[in-house]
DNA sequence: TCGCAAACTCTTTTT
DNA sequence: GAGTTTGCGA
């Protein structure tokens, strides 16, 4: 037996040597997953004789398909041939093959969300954004299921206008030729059902598909997988239905829960073994998720005992939860052996992207090294998003979203109403938006009909000198040519340089893709499907501020998970049980990234948006056995109503009748003096009110839980 | 058409 | 707090 079998257990081994019928492997956390993939990978093509070639990996994300080729390829050099991709990136791959049969151009590009709006705006010129962008949304979820504008879309929105918009969102989108996220997942599914010869080939060339984390996949890539498996093709699925965290974004976890029904023979392996974390860190994990009543259930197990039991902070506020980080990472405050945690073995996790902020200022201030994971993506920065819609445009000149980006762009006064006055135009050059504009000098005032020739001229001497060199040198005359890199460096000294260092880093990235049009085409595609890339390549070891739904995959040391408050973690809004089922599994998988050693933190006060909320410990806490962790700061005391100190539990809160607080009562707070309720409303089956204080503050509170009280004196 | 200021609203998570 | 919309003056 090759010896990559070696060091693996019997399930591991199980799952590696299974051949034949479908299979799915329900892999735990930490129970060594990926392993297992890049292992049968190893295996298919060295002892069973695979051709490389006929392999198909699918992954989720860009680093999980790095990682996957690079362990694959260290184990079996003939890996590296395998196909392994994101769900999105083999889309366009194979869309890009076959673009000519759906009508689309082969050098078609890929609109992000705010591309959508963009486009939506278009059409829609008397709606606003915030209107549009529901909308879009929606467009973007029915996409997921593999939806089009002739289906019953009643699950999607009551307003039974959403058709028509998506309908004529879906038709310009044909016009222009490109695709959107969800198109690269729905229209190879199209293709495969239109085109059973191209179905045909495909299923003849990939003989075993492998997908990882099969849990977050949606009902259009389900439908992918379908038409790409035919009668003998091998598909294994791996998964965990615990981790599950995307259903925002048309996850369905019934996949993983139904996979058997829909591919019927269906082997199962558990991987249920934990290599990762400590007993005490998986005994508070599985008593949370235990919570959940949609599950096919697994035992996570261990033979790591000990460990330090994990710590439950209460806070005061958010300022205290950075000082309590940070003081865990200096040392001042780490657990019995803990100290010598390296920064780089430490993550700090939080629920939004908007925590991280108070996190950098102090560490920025403090020279705490960190590392900040996936807030601001490459491609979403303006700049970069500039340079790239110029070089759209010129991979499609019908791109009238990536023109209107543009055309203003530094300005030269083009507005609105010429910008308007040119796309009129599109009708008669067949969506030639270059075309367009050298029809409307005509037809314009002079002034803008001056811009707008100094526009087209700025286009034209880009085209001419495409081919000519390399990408690189071609980007870097675009970002000179067209004004961009003085605009910005213009338009703000400080955040200038920082944006011009961008866009060199740009020009980098361009240099690896030769200067042709299927370079340029290819360039672009990975710019726009790997946001991952970052701008800052400082790859200093430093303690890592990252988003729970960033860190999947990943494992650290030290984890510390913070803002463990009713509202923002679960966040409450409309929350249905199978949003809070939800936010639970992205609990278990913030909990299961940590190896030893794992803090918790809960503020009863947190700044959000300029106001200060008073909150309370999330249930989550509350869901954790009280010997399974160890408690420190202000639990012993109680406030906010005592409901820390009780007995029977932390957590038992003694709830006001909501009905105390309507509109016009006298309050009093505990620190901040009296005041009158001006609002009261519901969030989720909470009540909130806003109060007005005497001293002029305003601020929201669940009463239920704020140290609130009704004090006589009613103002209505 | 542009730039600025004031008002307003909405607030997750990501390929 | 940020991003967006709206209104106004140049």
């Amino acid at each position: 037996m090759a010896d990559y079998l070696d060091g693996l257990n019997d399930k591991q081994r199980e799952a590696v040597l299974h051949t034949g019928s479908p299979l799915l492997i329900l892999a735990g956390a930490g129970s060594g997953k990926t392993r297992v993939i890049t292992v049968k990978i190893a295996h298919l093509i060295e002892s069973l004789g695979v051709s490389p070639y006929s392999i198909l990996a699918v992954t989720f994300t860009n680093r999980a398909a790095a990682e996957m080729r690079h362990r694959a390829a260290t184990m079996a050099p003939a890996a590296a041939d395998v196909m392994i991709r994101t769900f999105h990136s083999f889309g366009a791959w194979v869309l890009r093959r076959h673009a000519a049969l759906l009508g689309m151009p082969a050098g078609f590009t890929i609109y992000d969300d705010d591309d959508s709006i963009t486009l939506l705006r278009s059409i829609f010129p008397s709606e606003t954004r915030s209107t549009l962008t529901p909308i879009a949304r929606r467009i973007s979820r029915a996409k997921d299921f593999d939806l089009t504008p002739d289906d019953d879309l009643g699950d999607f929105s009551e307003d039974p206008e959403f058709a028509r918009y998506f309908r004529a969102y879906e038709e310009r989108l044909r016009e222009i030729g490109n695709a959107d996220f969800g198109d690269l997942i729905r229209r190879p599914v199209e293709l495969l059902r239109t085109n059973p010869d191209v179905a045909e080939r495909m299923r003849d060339r990939f003989r075993v598909i492998l997908v990882d984390e099969y849990q977050d996949s949606n009902v259009a890539q389900f439908s992918l997988l379908r038409e790409l498996c035919g009668p003998s093709t091998y598909l294994c699925v791996v998964g965990d239905d615990d981790q599950s965290i995307y259903r925002f974004r048309g996850a369905e976890v019934r996949n993983i829960l139904t996979f058997g029904d829909s591919f019927p023979g269906t082997q199962l392996v558990r991987l249920e073994q934990n290599y990762r974390s400590t007993a005490a860190i998986l005994r508070v994990a599985s008593e949370v998720v235990s919570h959940n009543q949609g599950r096919l259930g697994k035992t996570l197990w261990t033979d790591r005992a000990g460990g330090p039991k994990p710590v439950l902070a209460y806070l005061y506020d958010e300022d205290d939860e950075v000082r309590y980080c940070m003081g865990l990472l200096t040392g001042e405050q780490a657990e019995e052996g803990e100290s010598s945690i390296p920064l780089a073995e430490t993550a700090i996790l939080y629920r939004t992207n908007a925590q991280s902020r108070i996190f950098e200022t102090a560490f920025l201030r403090a020279n705490i090294p960190y590392r900040i994971v996936g807030t601001v993506r490459f491609y979403e920065r303006e700049e970069i998003k500039d340079a790239v819609a110029y070089l759209k445009f010129l991979a499609n000149p019908r791109d009238e979203v990536s023109v209107r980006r543009v055309i203003n762009k530094p300005s030269r006064g083009l507005g609105d109403v010429t910008v308007g006055k040119i796309m009129d135009y599109l009708p008669e050059t067949e969506g030639d938006v270059l075309a367009a504009c050298r029809i409307a000098v005509g037809g314009l005032s002079a002034r803008a009909s001056t811009a707008l020739k100094s526009f087209v001229a700025i286009v034209d001497s880009i085209q001419q000198s495409f081919g000519t060199r390399t990408l690189a040198e071609f980007v870097t005359a675009v970002i000179s040519h067209t004004g961009l890199a003085n605009y910005h460096q213009e338009q703000d000294p400080v955040a200038g340089s920082q944006r011009v260092q961008n866009l060199e880093e740009l020009v980098n990235a361009a240099s690896l893709y030769p200067p042709t049009t299927e370079g340029l085409v290819e360039f672009l595609e990975g710019i726009e499907l790997d946001s991952s890339r970052r701008s800052d390549d400082d790859e200093q070891p430093g303690v890592t501020l990252i988003t729970m739904h960033n860190t999947k995959g990943l494992e650290f040391r030290r984890v510390i998970i913070t803002g463990l408050e009713e509202g923002l973690f679960p966040r409450g809004s409309d929350e249905s049980p199978d949003d809070l089922e939800e936010e639970r599994r992205l609990f278990y998988v913030a909990l299961t990234r940590a190896r030893r050693s794992l803090h918790i933190t809960t503020c009863r006060t947190r700044r959000v948006n300029g106001r200060i909320l008073d909150l309370y410990p999330s249930r989550f806490v509350r869901e954790i056995p009280q010997d399974a962790v160890e408690i420190r700061g202000a639990a012993a005391g109680g406030f906010g109503g005592g409901s820390f100190g009780r007995s029977g539990g932390f957590g038992s809160a003694a709830a006001p009748p909501d009905d105390e607080f309507s509109p016009g009562a006298a309050v009093y707070h505990d620190d901040y003096g009296s005041g009158v309720v001006v609002k009261r409303w519901m969030t989720g089956a909470n009540p909130v009110v806003l109060v007005q204080f005497e001293t002029g503050r305003t601020a929201q509170f669940l009463p239920r839980y704020a140290p609130l009280e009704r004090i006589s004196g009613d103002y209505s």
